[in-house]
RNA sequence: UGCCCGAUAGUAUAACGGUAGUACGACAGUUUUUGGUACUGUUUGUCGUGGUUCGAAUCCAUGUCGGGCAACCA
């Protein structure tokens, strides 16, 4: 019984899967198509990683397929660089998709569906001014009223359509409406929009067009065209499924069905891309790819792998309801992924001169460092250079420790990672009371891998030798916004900016193995997180971006007091 | 207050009328040449009220709360 039930569990199915699954047992598909449906306005987020992965993921699992299908209707708001970044954002989740697809390819058939329409009766042209067509519409407790253009003839129709594409009436002047029902409780549903003048270039298109449809008459015959068989959105869209179903019916053109789900949120950060925009034009980040975005580039910059954010899309599942994902289990993500597959090196991020009084002047050894003890055979191993003065971290050293800092303090012992044991035998302060320097012996016998000294020491410590140090920039990031929901507090957003979610460290000293790391190399700096090297980083100027910090007990020990 | 969605530990997500489980987080411990990793354990939950039923997180009714909808945006 339970081993049955452990099995049933483990493969529990998100609402999705199972439509699917019931959609191909009952022989409603024989396969399944979807599609990743980006209008090319902005930048990819997490958000959207959530969806490609549910569209592709979905098709990949079912043997179906999946288009990439930019929604650019509106050629004022869209741009050629978005669908770039969109493209390359896409593949580097590792993605691929059957067919790159525009909505702009078909604005002709759009347009005779249009025809179409008219001829049945069921679209006609309005001159109405904007405002008015909202007064028309009423409210959602009141019924809207139609008006006299609503009663035009169908050869009036027809002829008003053509001269709106052929560019005789300026923006604004007349649209293309659907006659569905003025009264009904679905806004959606009072004689939408079907078409809007608009003398603007196209991304695509050029002047082909001043006419373009509107998201509802473009979104859905698309998916039909493609033979979408689940068009995949987000909630707020649910109002619009019943024109959805209501185009493609009166169209007779096949029947895509669309499914919805709720969009990801995440603690301390915001995802709409007007807010992400507005992040950016007011420069208040460096860009669509700062790695404090949420953003696809920014989390790739920041060193976060495609493996990590679809593991992250994985677990946090999928659902109607609204929710709020902690950051805490992306990072989980990553480090789950890094801790794998990040090769270890030394850095000290806030150095102090640790003397060693009696090791030989000017003696150098060459030690051996492991790459990733979390890989077979330690990963390989890279020769470490070891001498008298080294750097190590100034938080590693305590005047007054208390009792269960395992580190350095007058008297106490540590292990040198891959190096020897020493004690503490005093430290030099300036004038202003900061400790300068740390002296230290180490036991000759102690050295690792061949430790006979019988020395058990509590604490290991990271450290690099001060005459064959380099030197690096590093960038250390945290959360975006101070509080967990910026978009849900008083006021505006940008108020609840953590002024320190950046802090660039200039001298940061790191072991020679790291001269040739180079841009988007993922390591782990013992003891202190995993660091990615940044785009423009250089080899006579390193600059690394700390992409996670390690899980920190000792820290929050401490804090506890 | 018209219509539509939704409500399960702190956060997500399962349980499909039959023992409320999993992950992240938090807490405690074991191991450790990373205070990392790994491992073990603990903690906390079905929005309220009625009803149907031998049995309800699940079905029904009602209330409450949250979200969406009245762009020539998508």
């Amino acid at each position: 019984m339970s081993a049955e039930k452990i099995k049933t569990e483990e493969k529990s199915l998100n609402f999705l899967e199972e439509i699917v699954e019931n959609d191909l047992a009952s022989g409603k598909y024989t396969s399944i198509m979807t599609r990743f449906p980006p209008e090319p306005n902005g930048y990819l987020h997490i958000g959207h990683a959530k969806s490609i992965c549910l569209n592709f993921g979905l098709a990949l699992k079912y043997g179906g397929r999946t288009n990439l299908r930019f929604d650019d209707t509106n050629p004022v708001k869209e741009d050629i660089e978005y669908v770039d970044s969109i493209k390359e954002d896409v593949k580097w989740l590792g993605f691929e998709w059957a067919n790159e697809l525009y909505a702009s390819d078909y604005f002709e058939t759009l347009y005779e569906y249009a025809v179409k329409l008219i001829k049945k009766g069921l679209a006609y042209v309005d001159d109405s001014s904007p405002e008015e067509i909202a007064a028309q519409k009423g409210t959602p407790t009141e019924p809207g009223k139609g008006n006299e253009y609503r009663n035009r003839s169908v050869e009036e129709n027809l002829d008003l359509f053509a001269r709106m594409r052929a560019g005789d009436f300026k923006d604004g002047e007349k649209v293309l409406r659907a006659k569905v029902d003025l009264a009904s409780p679905n806004m959606h549903m009072r004689d939408p929009l079907m078409y809007r003048i608009k003398h603007a270039d196209h991304h695509r298109t050029g002047n082909a067009w001043c006419i373009y449809p509107m998201y509802d008459f473009a979104h859905g015959q698309s998916d039909s065209i493609e033979h979408i068989t689940h068009s995949i959105c987000t909630v707020e869209f649910i109002p619009h499924r019943e024109l959805y179903d209501w185009f493609i019916e009166k169209l007779e053109i096949f029947p895509s069905h669309q499914y919805e789900f709720a969009r990801l949120n995440m603690t301390y950060t915001v995802m709409s891309k007007r807010k992400l925009l507005e992040l950016v034009n007011d420069k208040i980040v460096d860009g669509w790819s700062d790695p404090r975005m949420p953003t696809i580039a920014a989390l790739r910059r920041r060193g976060y792998t495609p493996e990590s954010i679809r593991l992250f899309c994985d677990k946090i599942g999928v659902q109607k309801r609204e929710n709020l994902i902690d950051l805490s289990l992306l990072e989980f993500c990553v480090r789950e992924d890094l801790n794998k597959n990040a090769t270890r090196r030394m850095a000290v991020l806030d150095p102090i001169k640790l003397i060693i009084t009696n090791y030989p002047d000017g003696h150098v050894e060459e030690l051996s460092g492991e790459n990733n003890p979390e890989a077979e055979n330690g990963g390989g191993s890279r020769p470490i250079p070891f001498s008298k003065e080294l750097w190590i971290e100034r938080e590693d050293f305590m005047e007054d420790p208390p009792k269960k800092f395992f580190r350095l303090g007058v008297g106490l012992t540590v292990r040198l990672k891959y190096a020897y044991i020493v004690k503490c035998t005093g430290f030099k302060k300036d004038e202003d009371g900061n400790v300068t320097e740390v002296y230290a012996e180490y036991i000759s016998e102690s050295r690792s891998g061949a430790d006979s000294s019988k020395i058990n020491v509590k604490g290991t410590i990271h450290w690099v030798s001060v005459q064959h140090a380099l030197t690096a920039e590093v960038r250390l990031y945290d959360r975006l916004f101070k509080v967990e929901d910026p978009s849900n507090e008083e006021g505006d957003f940008k108020e609840y900016i953590n002024p320190d979610s950046l802090q660039v460290l200039q001298k940061v000293y790191i072991e020679p193995a790291l001269a040739a790391a180079f841009p988007g190399e993922r390591y782990q700096f013992l003891r202190k997180g995993y660091f990615c090297v940044d785009e423009n980083s250089t080899k006579e100027k390193l600059v690394f971006n700390r992409t996670v910090g390690l899980k920190d007990t000792w820290a929050k020990e401490a804090k506890k007091g």
